[in-house]
DNA sequence: GCGACAG
DNA sequence: ATCTTGTCGC
C-alpha cells in the first residue's frame, strides 16, 4: 500500500517524449492463468513494429504464484511479473525497448486512479495506455451497479463509426478518467482506453486506434494468444 | 451465505 | 482470467 502511494507521486497525466505520427515500435505483456493448476501462469512479452508485425516475444512460467486476484487490486497482482519481463528485456535486448505500451488492464480509469497501466508505468518509467474488455464498475451496491451497466448499454448504442468514443468520468468528482472506443466497424462492444503514464487521452486513444485490426489492439491479442499458447 | 467486480 | 459450444462469414 505505502508503495502504490510512492509511485502514485510520481504518475504524468501529458504526452512526454511521444510523437505518435513516428513510433517505431509497441509493447505489450499479458498474464495468462491456468485453471487446473491455481500457482501456475505465463507471462508473456512482444514487441510489434510500426506495421504491427511481431518482431519479438518472450515468455516466462510462474509457478509458485499466491497472490488471488481481487477487483480493484489487479496491480497487486501482475505487476511485479511485468516488471520482471521488462527487466528481463532491458538486459538483454534493450535496443527493441518499445516506444509505447498496452497494457491489458486500466491506467487511471480506477477507483484509486492509478490502475495497473499507470503502476506499471511508473515502476517501469515508461510510457503506458490502459486498455481493458470490460468496463470497471465503480459503484458499491447491487442497484448503483445495474444502473451503470444500463448507462453503458445506452452509451455503446451512440457509437456508430470506427474511433467513435464516449467519455467516462468519476462518480464523484466528473473527472474524465477514460473512453469507450469503438475500434472495428463490426464490434459492437468498445473497449476501454486510459491514461497509463507519460501520455495524453487523446494520444492513448490515437495510438490504440492505430493498433486495431479487430477489436483488441495487436499487441494485446498477439500477448494474449502466445502466452496462452504456452500454457498447454 | 452467495455472487458480482479490470484480469 | 479459465472453460465450452455453436454459428456466421471469408
Amino acid at each position: 500500500m505505502s508503495v502504490n502511494l510512492e509511485l502514485r507521486k510520481r504518475l504524468i497525466l501529458n504526452d512526454v517524449d511521444i510523437d505518435a505520427s513516428k513510433l517505431s515500435s509497441i509493447g505489450a505483456i499479458d498474464v495468462s492463468y491456468s485453471k487446473h493448476d491455481l500457482s501456475t501462469a505465463v507471462t508473456t512479452l512482444v514487441v510489434l513494429n510500426d506495421r504491427l508485425e511481431l518482431i519479438y516475444s518472450h515468455s516466462s512460467t510462474i509457478n509458485d504464484l499466491t497472490t488471488p486476484y481481487i477487483p480493484g487490486f489487479l496491480a497487486f497482482r501482475e505487476l511485479e511479473y511485468l516488471k520482471k519481463e521488462v527487466d528481463l528485456l532491458r538486459e538483454t535486448k534493450s535496443h527493441l525497448m518499445p516506444d509505447i505500451w498496452l497494457v491489458d488492464g486500466n491506467g487511471i480509469l480506477h477507483r484509486n486512479g492509478f490502475g495497473l497501466a499507470s503502476h506499471f508505468g511508473v515502476a517501469c518509467d515508461l510510457v503506458t495506455i490502459g486498455v481493458s474488455k470490460n468496463p470497471y464498475i465503480f459503484d458499491c451496491s447491487e442497484l448503483s451497479k445495474r444502473s451503470a451497466k444500463n448507462q453503458y448499454k445506452i452509451l455503446m448504442k451512440t457509437l456508430k463509426n470506427v474511433g467513435d468514443y464516449f467519455y467516462i468520468s468519476h462518480p464523484i468528482d466528473k473527472t474524465i478518467l477514460g473512453v469507450g472506443l469503438k475500434t472495428t466497424l463490426e464490434s459492437t462492444n468498445p473497449i476501454f482506453v486510459s491514461i497509463g503514464h507519460k501520455c495524453s487521452l487523446n494520444t492513448a486513444i490515437a495510438i490504440t486506434l492505430k493498433c486495431c485490426k479487430y477489436r483488441i489492439p495487436e499487441p494485446i491479442r498477439f500477448a494474449d494468444s502466445i502466452s496462452r499458447r504456452h500454457l498447454i
